[in-house]
DNA sequence: CGGAATCCAGTTAGATACTG
DNA sequence: CAGTATCTAACTGGATTCCG
């Protein structure tokens, strides 16, 4: 995976390049804004919550695996990005919310074409898998 | 990035639990099917070339920097998932064609929504970033 | 509670050399 | 030409510890 700054670089001339019938995909994007093993998660976990806002540890109970190492990179990330706003309230013991934003919402949804894509073809893939790892 | 198999599996396992208003987004099928760095490039270059078929060796030279070994791994997989089609031709020297399926042109496709986004929200993000780093 | 720091293991990708 | 094999550097993510 390509470092986030240098992909987003790559994608933006890509972006400013094309002039040809079909504009290049700069879905590399993809990779380098949600591509890593734990982004698109926190997203959609932010997505169903009510206000679309999460407590840390709340957000760690529901994303599963993730560690809080892991996390906390996570939603730094996805607070560079403007993807998610990051609520902090100093009390003791302290309390901090993340909410997904109006443009975090947005790159969730345009995801869903994609979501439907692989709903759909998962099961034919499995099954070219199958026959390629047989014929081997 | 999750290894090819866990994650589709999980992805599959995501996908049936779905009874929710808004079903899950198993968008970690982006990353673990087209996530890493150089298979959405690979099939974008095939989608654009004329019956959807290059050569190995036209699609390193239009790949940018990919290396040798890096597009045939990438290939390989792609051939597996059943989003590329391999034609040899034992020639001397031999000739090796790559070609898109339907499949492949549909996950491309699929991306579309997510590219529109990212370019309406290019700009947008490094603002973001650049306050952000600013503020550090 | 939320996180920063450190260390470590596994994976990925680049460079290089060799081959049918 | 289109690979394969090997070695190495870099990056990612997990586990652990400590702190305001």
């Amino acid at each position: 995976m390509i470092p986030l700054d240098k992909q987003l670089h790559a994608d933006a001339l890509q972006g400013s390049e094309g002039n040809r019938l079909f504009r290049p995909i700069p879905a590399n994007g993809v990779c380098t804004l949600l591509g890593d093993k734990w982004t698109v998660q926190v997203l959609w976990r932010l997505s169903l919550a009510e206000e679309h806002r999460l407590r840390f540890s709340a957000l760690k109970k529901e994303v599963d695996g993730v560690t809080q190492r892991m996390l906390t990179l996570t939603l730094r990330n996805l607070e560079r990005n403007g993807l998610v706003v990051r609520h902090y309230f100093p009390e003791v013991p302290p309390r901090v919310e993340y909410e997904l934003t109006e443009m975090g919402g947005g790159a969730l949804r345009a995801l869903e074409g994609f979501n439907f894509w692989v709903r759909d073809n998962l099961h034919t893939i499995q099954e070219y898998r199958r026959a390629y790892d047989d014929a081997k």
